[in-house]
RNA sequence: CGCGGGGUAGAGCAAUGGCAGCUCGCCAGGCCCAUAACCUGGAGGUUGUAGGUUCGAAUCCUACCCCCGCAACCA
């Protein structure tokens, strides 16, 4: 049996879950969803990133412990996340013991190999922001936020050897060996590693209490890079020992956002050949949305928040809106009222309308619908031409044509429905009444399959409509996937599916 | 020349070399099974501008205009 991995990153613990964050989630679980339905060994892992100087303070200002904070903000998390009905295996959090013992362990084999050594750090330095910039983020000299010069200011650290990996790194990419989804970004990430030389980077700071030490030397702090990098591995137990790659390893798909580019595309395949680990399969970098055409900010104040969508729209419409958006992979806009209107369009009149309609009907007589022995062969090649769609769109990431190919079988289903008048047939032509009806189950039931990543609760409610719901969740795809075979017994017209709004 | 995305019907978007499509809205009709839902037809476009390549361009090339994201809290 094929296995699955997939990551997100791992959320800064300093706030609670933001609505971006939300959105790789959401699009790494339908992925999951979707392998685990393919029968595929599927492990998920999201997490939180807890170290750092930041959440030190932010815990300062809250007068509570840096611990406090992450348990607190964590905790947030995995509840947003449930909400949300995200099936991680495993929330990784840096903090936990395990994963700081790996850390520290790498960093000193990293040590030995020579891959890290001890140097000098000099850089601008804001005493306001307690942070170092680089010369091209400060204006006129100064930081943007305080006004005041940056000095130059000096310390020890470590440092990693990335320069070392440059042209290995752009070998990699070049020969798809290291493989960067979209293309854009794939091209990004060469233009930058050939016209830019890969410096050392510091892989230790000092005067941050809030972090791993650096093994023998506890003046210094692991820095956020490999701390919170190894997630990938931590989070499948891996324990730090070189050629010991757990069974899950390397992953199908790292999921991020575009912002984290360069980290996931460079310094951490930089990581990995350093410890002489398999690189993962495929990077994908998502694009951006804003909101009403404007950017998500809090000066704003037009930020959404998940759990408060979650509410409206309820957590298996939101996902669905959330994913048909726009195009997964560029950059597009989303706002409350697009989706109120896609939720009535698509939900509303669309697919619940739909169930509804064929409920109805089909209890109008009260026996069961089998299989008839004349297949009806145009809406068996339709549902394979939607399957097909279906899954290449998948497999490519392209949510929001796989959530289209669910629309056009809807709207097959309304079609075949306008044309044959069963509730004519119920009073003229029982016998083709009852193959029209079967015909229409059976679509139902594909819908209920092809909505089961995207809205697992849905899905699962279709299939109690349908009476076959302990059956099918039985069943794996590929005999799910089977025209004409299933008898429909029981028709129960249950609640509403999607309420108007 | 910091990096990147975009400009297509009234609005929002799709279409990467081959008849310019979808959703909402608008107009007319059909149906009466359904959540006033569904189906059919129609109006509405010189695809930001100018030039070029091509049998053929929204799509490729050149120049220009305009909008936005990242670079700094924030995916």
């Amino acid at each position: 049996m094929s296995k699955f991995y997939i990551t997100t990153p791992i959320y800064y613990v300093n706030a609670k879950p933001h609505l971006g964050g939300a959105y790789t989630t959401l699009a790494a679980d339908v992925l999951a969803r979707w392998h685990r339905m393919k029968g595929e060994n599927t492990f998920f892992l999201t997490g939180t990133d807890e170290h750092g100087e930041k959440i030190a303070k932010v815990a300062k200002e809250k007068k509570i412990t840096p611990r406090q904070l992450c348990d607190q903000n964590a905790a947030k998390y995995e509840q947003v996340w449930d909400t949300l009905k995200i099936s991680y295996n495993k929330f990784i959090r840096t903090t936990d013991p395990v994963h700081e013992k790996m850390v520290a362990k790498v960093f000193q084999h990293l040590i030995d190999k020579k891959l890290i050594y001890k140097g000098i750090y000099q850089g601008l330095y804001c005493v306001g922001c307690e942070r170092y910039y680089t010369a091209k983020e400060l204006v006129d000299g100064k930081c943007s936020i305080h006004q005041k010069k940056a000095i130059t200011l000096s310390e020890e650290c470590y440092f990693f050897k990335l320069s070392k990996f440059q042209n290995r790194l752009l070998k990699l990419i070049k020969n798809n060996k290291w493989v960067i989804e979209p293309e854009e970004r794939r091209n990004e990430v060469l233009g930058f590693l050939r016209t830019e030389k890969l410096e050392d980077l510091a892989f230790s700071r000092e005067k941050v209490e809030w972090g791993i030490a650096v093994p023998g030397d506890s003046s210094q702090t692991i820095y956020v890079w490999i701390d919170a990098l190894l997630n990938y591995l931590s989070g499948i137990g891996w324990k730090g020992q070189e050629g010991k790659w757990p069974l899950n390893w390397p992953p199908e798909i790292q999921l991020i956002g575009k912002d984290i580019l360069r980290f996931h595309a460079i310094i951490w395949p930089g990581v990995l050949l350093s410890l002489g680990a398999p690189l993962p399969k495929k990077l994908y970098a998502h694009g951006f949305f804003t909101i009403g055409g404007k950017k998500m900010s809090k000066s704003l104040g037009n930020v959404l928040d998940p759990e408060e969508l979650a509410m409206t729209f309820g957590a298996d419409a939101l996902r669905w809106l959330m994913l048909s958006a726009f195009p997964f992979g560029q950059d597009g806009d989303i706002s409350q009222s697009k989706f109120y209107d896609k939720y009535n369009t698509d939900l509303s009149n669309g697919l619940g309308n739909l169930l509804r309609r064929v409920l109805t009907l089909a209890l109008k007589n009260k026996k069961k619908f089998l299989p008839p022995k004349k297949v009806d062969t145009n809406f068996k090649k339709q549902i394979g031409l939607v399957w097909q769609k279906y899954e290449r769109s998948l497999n490519q990431l392209k949510f929001e044509t796989a959530i289209a190919s669910i629309n056009d079988l809807v709207s097959f289903c309304d079609k075949y429905i306008d044309s044959k008048q069963p509730w004519r047939l119920f009073k003229k032509d029982i016998a083709e009444y009852q193959i029209v009806l079967y015909n229409l189950l059976e679509g139902l039931r594909h819908l209920a399959w092809l909505t089961q990543p995207f809205m697992p609760e849905k899905s699962n409610q279709i299939f109690q409509s349908l009476g076959i719901l302990g059956q099918e969740k039985k069943n794996p795809l590929a005999k799910g996937q089977v025209w004409g075979k299933t008898e429909f017994k029981e028709i129960i017209l249950g609640e509403i599916l999607f309420p108007k709004l």
